[in-house]
DNA sequence: AGGTGTCAAGCGTCC
DNA sequence: GGACGCTTGACACCT
């Protein structure tokens, strides 16, 4: 089982998700920016290293407007030499790494303008993983989309869209469940059609659930994952107390983590936190399983 | 230098 | 039909 969080240490004085204004797009800016970024999730690597951190979600903002018409800028071949370096840094080090494109990537859109904007994204994601030359087990996680009225015609249009992405985003894709659209049991049927594994995340399933227990609910996600996939990804977050159901809590819970983890018991899986202080929850979720004998 | 309105992209909910 | 939440930082313009 590995531990990890997202995407922005806090620890450190660097962010790998710098961007810029749409406007003042320019070459020299994509330069500077990405070239910040890589340097910056490398030390966030290393900082993971030092202190025993395995798991991490790589932004999305990496690369700012990577997918977009506006940008003629070359940052594959430009930044290959960095790109090959962290990706030798991750498998040197036998880490595993994610990204998590955002709510407007949606694959089952309605509008064909949508959808094709959905797949660009997704193929500069798996560019990124691909630069690292990182196995499938490295993979870049959406929710199934919109519903648009009639839930069962949006996930066949999720499914039949899938079958058409290029394989270097399919091998990659892993379907999330959400809170309000897309439970549990809605993505296990995406899967089905799909063969895409299912990451499971605990704070949406409490908000959008068809009455499964957290450990069925668990193994269910677990049964998606094949060889090639690695271990099940499973997104954890502590409820907001006294906030609206599924609101995120500032830090980890780590009563609530330790009876997830109980609860869990004999099922592996990595763990990918989803709070607001982000390393500082991934060390005490770390203490939390080691005293469990769990990593 | 400091303050602040706004930022590529969309869905679903609520008024 | 339009504003807002999602979830959040920080860009970039203004004073």
């Amino acid at each position: 089982m590995k531990i990890g969080y997202a995407c922005i240490n806090l620890s450190l004085d660097c962010r790998s998700s710098r961007t810029f204004r749409l406007k003042s797009y320019s070459a020299e800016y994509m330069e500077r920016t990405v070239g910040g970024n890589l340097s910056c999730l490398l030390e966030q690597l290393r900082f993971n290293l030092e202190h025993d951190i395995y798991y991490f979600r790589i932004s999305s903002d990496l690369v700012p407007f990577a997918s977009h018409p506006v940008c003629d800028y070359p940052w594959q071949k430009r930044f290959k030499g960095e790109f090959a370096a962290i990706g030798g840094f991750i498998a040197e080090h036998a880490m595993r790494v994610t990204m998590h494109p955002d709510q407007f990537i949606l694959i089952n859109a309605l509008d064909e303008g949508i959808h094709a904007r959905s797949v660009a994204e997704l193929v500069y994601h798996a560019q990124v993983l691909d630069l690292m030359g990182l196995d499938a087990s490295h993979k870049i996680q959406i929710h199934v989309g919109g519903v648009y009225g009639d839930r069962e015609a949006s996930i066949s249009r999720f499914v039949s869209r899938y079958r058409k992405l290029p394989a270097k985003v399919r091998k990659r894709l892993v379907v999330e469940n959400d809170e309000r659209s897309y439970c549990l049991a809605d993505c296990l049927e995406v899967s089905a059609g799909t063969g895409v594994p299912v990451v499971f995340d605990n704070l949406h399933h409490s908000a959008n659930n068809r009455g499964e227990k957290v450990r069925e609910a668990l193994a269910a996600a677990g049964t998606t994952w094949e060889e090639r996939d690695g271990l099940p990804m499973v997104d954890y977050s502590s409820q907001k107390k006294g906030g609206k159901p599924g609101a995120h809590a500032y830090a980890l819970d780590t009563d609530d983590f330790r009876a997830f983890l109980e609860a869990a018991r004999g099922l592996d899986f990595d763990v990918m936190l989803e709070v607001k202080n982000k390393e500082h929850s991934a060390l005490a979720a770390l203490a939390v399983a080691a005293e469990m004998g769990l990593a």
